[in-house]
DNA sequence: ATGAAAGCGCTAACAG
DNA sequence: CTGTTAGCGCTTTCAT
């Protein structure tokens, strides 16, 4: 790799020079050509490290997510990334794993990585994100929120859930019942809020095992589903609180016979790769690309120098209605 | 953030003793014991970007792929970050969107940001690897080839191909059709020179439009899957060559309420969100994930230093059987 | 407009 | 075993 004083010399100029030219700062027309020459003769690029530890930031952002293998959170690096490089921007795609240490792992690393900014989907309310605040860079919370007064952009959960709800209970369902995620995620807790106000409004009667929490993955969505199946009086419809646990339900009714409209789907979250006609059930759309190009710019924002307060911006879900059920049921 | 002199000041030692204890070189017992009470006592933590330009070299791998948003990536980028990550190294994920110039920009990244090596799936057959191995820097293709001598981790796609076809022809289909990728993409031909050479060695005539060229994408499966059963003597069965085009092609058929075994339906590649009981189709599972720690342990045995002549790994798939036609078929 | 020189934080000789 | 020092490649005063 050349470096700036090679092509100082080969121009003829100084290191300082040739910097400028790199930079944008007045250089005569002159020794703008000289230097051009002869970085494109010995194809120098500014090494980016040097750059970084000079200027105590690098424009690469981190990104957060707790499992990229789930179609939610790489739709949302998606967007996120958009922006970047259009920005000029790297992006670093940490995995977190649902796991506090590693979260806290990674922040350290952008922390020590002087990276320009960070946007992360939190696992842990933890105050470890106040380290690269305390040194000015910016954090964007992204899809769940933390304890912290930073931006986030978020998804109105608790509608979510009401409109799942509702969507199976006006197309005629009267036993709606709910596959919740863990206790823990404040995400799935508020879309199974949502279901609740909906079917005690309607007085029925949610305490017979209707609701089940599972693990947040295919699995989890297939046990529940199991379970649900297994009741005396089974459910006439149920909502899944996110998008995994949504395949692993409806993966189950399919191996039983059991198909939508004959029991009422709703799922909270995207089926991008669901392998039958989606018509039948009803889709309650989760902006997640949507969220990552929301945070990105926000992040941009702020590593641009904006200072106002801090932001919360609020996505919603749209829905897609499915079918109703027979006329038999 | 606190320096290493800073550091030093405190335990009344040298910077360079800091340096050793946080690099575990030989250092009395004592001073070992003052260095670490100053170091938590400020919180300090090495400066990465410093550590970086003095080595010339950082702990971070490029991993360069070009769907972020296809499973088979994402479980292969899942695969390469269990393995860096338990070798202390961190990941950098780069989505080249099947876009050469965003795979030259990604590898000039890489180049100028010192990575410590690069893993990619590449979209090109140009020679702006060979900026990163002139420079000593590891790189390893994963899934396509390159026309470089350099390490490879590859799947035996001609066997995947004539798996697929042959469970099909197996399984009593007679009319086996093909929905392959772009002409551009290797692994996707290789796939389909398997099928062919089933199809043609049981005298089958491939040549009434059985095989279909589509994009690598949901949307491409489904207007394949639509061309083929527009034709006057559809096909009993298809093969399509990869994941998403078998979800389009899957989709469409449950849309026109025609289901597996009813028309035969192998995939090469896995559904891990096909929201159908997945007994019903052939599945020819890549072994994405293990692609990816093979990729992986190969990249960081040649960081640490391994010489040996480049090597070529070629992993098996391994197939799941679908159900046979039903008899009045 | 341009050059000389200092310094970002760290590590590896080299002395001692 | 430990301290001093030079330097990784770049940017930025400070002079000129």
């Amino acid at each position: 790799m050349a470096t700036i004083y090679e092509v100082a010399a080969k121009a003829g100029v100084s290191p300082a020079t040739v910097s400028r030219v790199f930079n944008g700062l007045p250089v005569s027309a002159e020794k703008i050509d000289l230097v051009r020459a002869a970085s494109d003769e010995l194809r120098y690029s500014p090494n980016k490290t040097a750059q970084r530890l000079r200027n105590q930031s690098s424009e690469v952002v981190g990104l957060l997510i707790p499992d990229i293998e789930n179609p939610f959170f790489t739709a949302l690096a998606r967007g996120v990334e958009d922006v970047l490089q259009a920005a000029g921007y790297s992006l670093v795609l940490c995995n977190t794993d649902e796991d506090p240490d590693k979260e806290t792992h990674y922040l350290d690393i952008a922390n020590s990585e002087n990276m320009a900014g960070v946007i992360l989907a939190p696992v842990a309310e933890d105050g470890d994100i106040r380290r690269l605040t305390d040194r000015g860079r910016p954090v964007v919370a992204v899809d769940r929120d933390t304890g912290l007064n930073i931006d986030a952009v978020m998804v109105d959960n608790r509608a979510a859930g009401i409109t799942a709800a509702t969507a199976l209970w006006d197309a005629g369902y009267r036993r709606i019942a709910c596959i919740a995620g863990p206790l823990e995620i404040e995400t799935t807790e508020e879309r199974t809020l949502g279901w609740r106000q909906v079917v005690t409004k309607h007085g029925a009667d949610s305490s017979v095992g209707y609701l089940q929490h599972a693990n947040y993955r295919v699995d989890g969505g297939r046990s529940a589903m199991q379970a649900l199946l297994a009741l005396d009086e089974p459910p006439d419809a149920v909502v899944t609180t996110n998008n995994l646990m949504g395949v692993g339900a409806i993966q189950v009714l399919s191996e039983v016979g059991i198909v939508p409209p004959e029991i009422g789907v709703a799922v909270i979250g995207d089926l991008p790769f669901a392998t039958l006609s989606p018509r039948a059930i009803t889709q309650v759309h989760l902006p997640a690309r949507h969220l990552g190009t929301t945070a990105a710019k926000m992040l941009l924002d702020r590593i641009a120098g904006d200072n106002q307060p801090a932001r919360t911006v609020v996505l919603r879900a749209e829905v897609t209605l499915g079918l109703a059920p027979l006329a038999a049921s």
